[in-house]
DNA sequence: AATTCTTTTTTTGCATACAAATTATATTGT
DNA sequence: ACAATATAATTTGTATGCAAAAAAAGAATT
């Protein structure tokens, strides 16, 4: 009567090595860990309130997503991009949204095309307000639904893994008003090749997209690193 | 077994964890540990002799990777790759491949190009030869060489990665000698192209080229799989 | 005999303890 | 005062121990 035994992935309530991972992830994407800034085990175990066990662990995972380096017998530090690991790190992603919007273009249904279409349009309000914060949402939200169209999981894990490391940067970017004209029309355009379903297409403008954005991200970085309001360090 | 020139400033005395990470790396790709296969924490760290400490960190290193799967509170098993896995992996790997191409082709140098020319024609003896371990030897260091030349490390090692996981399933594949040949005049066109300095022409060969081989491997997989000869369970 | 419930055993997960290495501090000599 | 060296303190790396969960084995009921 059983019959069909569903092994399920079980209901994941995370290991505390899992949800220390992600709690160190988070103070490396907000800051609250510096880029290069060392990672002291102790502190870190008694801020977490785990042992250095779990702590440890999660340590390795981040390493392996290449969010903190390991340096030998001297612990971990958050990871620091240079600006050629900045520009590399951008020509892959770029290369997986481009991929990504191909293989989109190839498979999205009418449904996920709509729903799109209604973020892009929730996009143009946002972009209409100048309400920044909104339109990060929502550019987030739009580039995460054509990597779910691509139909490619593991094409989406990697994206989302080397992404990471950029998030830190914590880039502020189009607040020069031409060139967030310019992002928007680049959104316009995808939708448009999306809607084609032009797989060149896209994998054009994204591609484009994308190193205008690095362009963008590169010199706010340079400028911001020329001025040393506010060195290295991390509090905890 | 190319050097991996690591030009770190610290000489790399891996800590344990890290050699132990790297050992079981070898075991799962030469199917020591066969996919699906339970690690045993016990197991492993009598096989290994070390504790399970520094076991357990490179575990956790090793799912970040994608090479084991954590099951909560039921440890971890070897990465076992549906069909459809495979599908998207090999997806990936030819975007990964062909960006290397197209980036190699712009940025290759002269003596870079003499090498893997050379290479080549190792290769060449090697499939005359019909030496097939000679020719997986050549092949892996010719697509290497494209990587370098690439001068991404960001790219290099996401390749890698992703590659990693493909390794387990060992394949033999180019055994159909109608298949081989191809494979021999699909590198012919790599080389054509990188020396042409040509990054859209150097792109094709690589997507086609890959997609071969992954028609090659799903082919061969179905088959192997068909036949259970040897199933599941793994020995230490 | 099969199924459910108990009990036992094994295995994973986490914390603590100790050793080795690194870093900081103090001391000595010039 | 400064450099070099020795000593102490901190920090990382590894092993061990204990608790909780899962798996296995056994007993009881239908």
């Amino acid at each position: 009567m059983s019959a069909d035994i569903i092994h399920l992935p079980a209901i994941s309530r995370p290991n505390l090595h899992e949800q220390v991972a992600q709690r160190l992830r988070e103070m490396l994407v907000e800051g609250r860990i510096a880029p290069g800034a060392k990672l002291n085990e102790r502190e870190l175990s008694e801020v977490l309130k785990v042992s250095r066990t779990p702590l440890r662990e999660a340590i390795k995972r981040l390493a392996a997503e290449g969010l903190v380096e390991l340096l030998p017998n001297r612990g971990a530090i958050a990871l620091e991009l240079s600006e050629a690991d900045v520009r590399h790190t951008f020509e892959v992603i770029a290369g997986l949204e481009a991929q990504s919007g191909e293989l989109a273009a190839e498979r999205i249904t009418e449904a996920e095309l709509a729903e799109i279409q209604a973020l892009h349009y929730e996009m143009l309000a946002a972009f209409t307000r100048r309400d920044l914060p909104a339109y990060y949402r929502l550019n987030s939200a739009i580039h995460a639904a054509i990597n779910t169209a691509a139909r490619n999981p593991v094409l989406s894990a990697t994206y989302r893994q080397v992404n990471a490391r950029l998030l830190a940067l914590r880039f502020k970017s189009n607040q020069d008003e031409a060139k967030w004209q310019a992002a928007m029309q680049d959104h316009e355009d995808m939708i448009t090749a999306l809607s084609r379903r032009d797989p060149a297409a896209l994998r054009a403008v994204l591609l484009a997209h994308l190193f205008k954005k690095r362009d963008v991200v590169m010199a706010q970085l340079a400028e911001f690193r020329s001025q040393p309001l506010a060195g290295k360090g991390a509090q905890a």
